[in-house]
DNA sequence: ACTATATCCTGTATGC
DNA sequence: TGCATACAGGATATAG
């Protein structure tokens, strides 16, 4: 599923081919990834066509690819949204949404989307920073992220480590796998106290965070499937190097116990029973 | 103001 | 073999 270091994988290949590149077609075939386009589906097809793309930028799991005249096209891959760059006439990939094609002979834009959790819509003005992202934090590899303010805003909130690592609002990026496997790194239970938390132990997650990410990125993120590939439809190899998300009875990597799955917010949690107690009283 | 939960969506895997 | 169900989990609207 793609978070953070997934995203940061297929901008970083959007960000090698487009920019400079003017569209020149854009076709939707089905409506639900552009959802987010207040005015519909055939007006976001007439309003793209003519724009120059410049360089894609990101803040955790959002996209955008900004025009040259200061709007942006806002992405997100929710689930298992996919961006393919594909040579014009080489077959659409399964379950295609929306095809970009360009005015010169490069390679067609195609977004697939299986599970329709993503999409794609106009922020006009949004080349700097969308509004959409603008209420988003910031992430944990952004120049101007300001740490102590984030370990402060976590020992504020009454609510279980994991909910607040989740939340995109405090700081954004991370999903259900990074979460667990930072929790992993740190030793912690998924349940415990955010406002419980010493000063100390909330920077250790956020660095067992970063440096898990940071890991997943260098091997070119994490995959189970074909649900999550780059801008060339390949896979990222980090999957193989989970210490805990997806390793259900298999042995922890650091005392050998086997790892537990648990029901956690309609999903699941892995954890290390012996590396990561329930906190006291729950 | 803040936190928790239901919802959307479909291909794949599993069980009966 | 075929049908039914569980599961994966992003963000967001709504409820508490």
């Amino acid at each position: 599923m793609p978070e953070l270091p997934e995203v940061e994988v297929v901008r970083r290949g959007l960000a090698a081919a487009l920019p400079g590149r003017r569209i020149a077609t854009v076709s939707v075939l089905h409506p639900r990834p552009v959802r987010r386009h207040a005015a519909g589906p055939d007006d976001f097809a007439a309003a793209l066509p003519g724009r120059t793309f410049a360089e894609a930028r990101r803040r955790g799991k959002f996209l955008w690819l900004p025009f040259t005249d200061g709007d942006a096209l806002m992405a997100h891959l929710g689930m298992s949204g996919q961006f393919r760059l594909d040579e014009p006439g080489h077959p659409l990939p399964p379950q295609c949404r929306v095809v970009f094609g360009f005015a010169d002979a490069g390679p067609e834009l195609r977004f697939a989307d299986q599970r329709m959790f993503g999409g794609l819509w106009l922020s006009p003005g949004g080349a700097e920073l969308p509004a959409e992202v603008a209420r988003i934090a910031r992430d944990l590899f952004d120049p101007d992220l300001d740490l102590e303010a984030l370990v402060t805003d976590i020992r504020r909130r009454h609510s279980g480590i994991k909910r607040v690592l989740l939340n995109q609002q405090v700081v954004s990026g991370i999903g259900n796998i990074y979460a667990d496997e930072a929790l992993w790194r740190a030793r912690l239970h998924y349940d415990t106290p955010a406002d419980r938390l010493g000063r100390v132990r909330v920077l250790e997650l956020l660095e067992a965070a970063r440096a898990v990410m940071t890991d997943a990125l260098d091997a070119g993120g994490t995959s189970f499937d074909a649900l999550y590939v780059n801008v060339n439809g390949s896979s990222g190899y980090f999957g193989r190097s989970l210490s805990a998300y997806g390793r259900e009875d298999l042995p922890c990597p650091r005392c050998g116990r086997p790892i537990v799955r648990e029901p956690f917010m309609n999903r699941s949690s892995y954890r290390c029973p012996a590396c990561q107690r329930p906190p006291r009283g729950a």
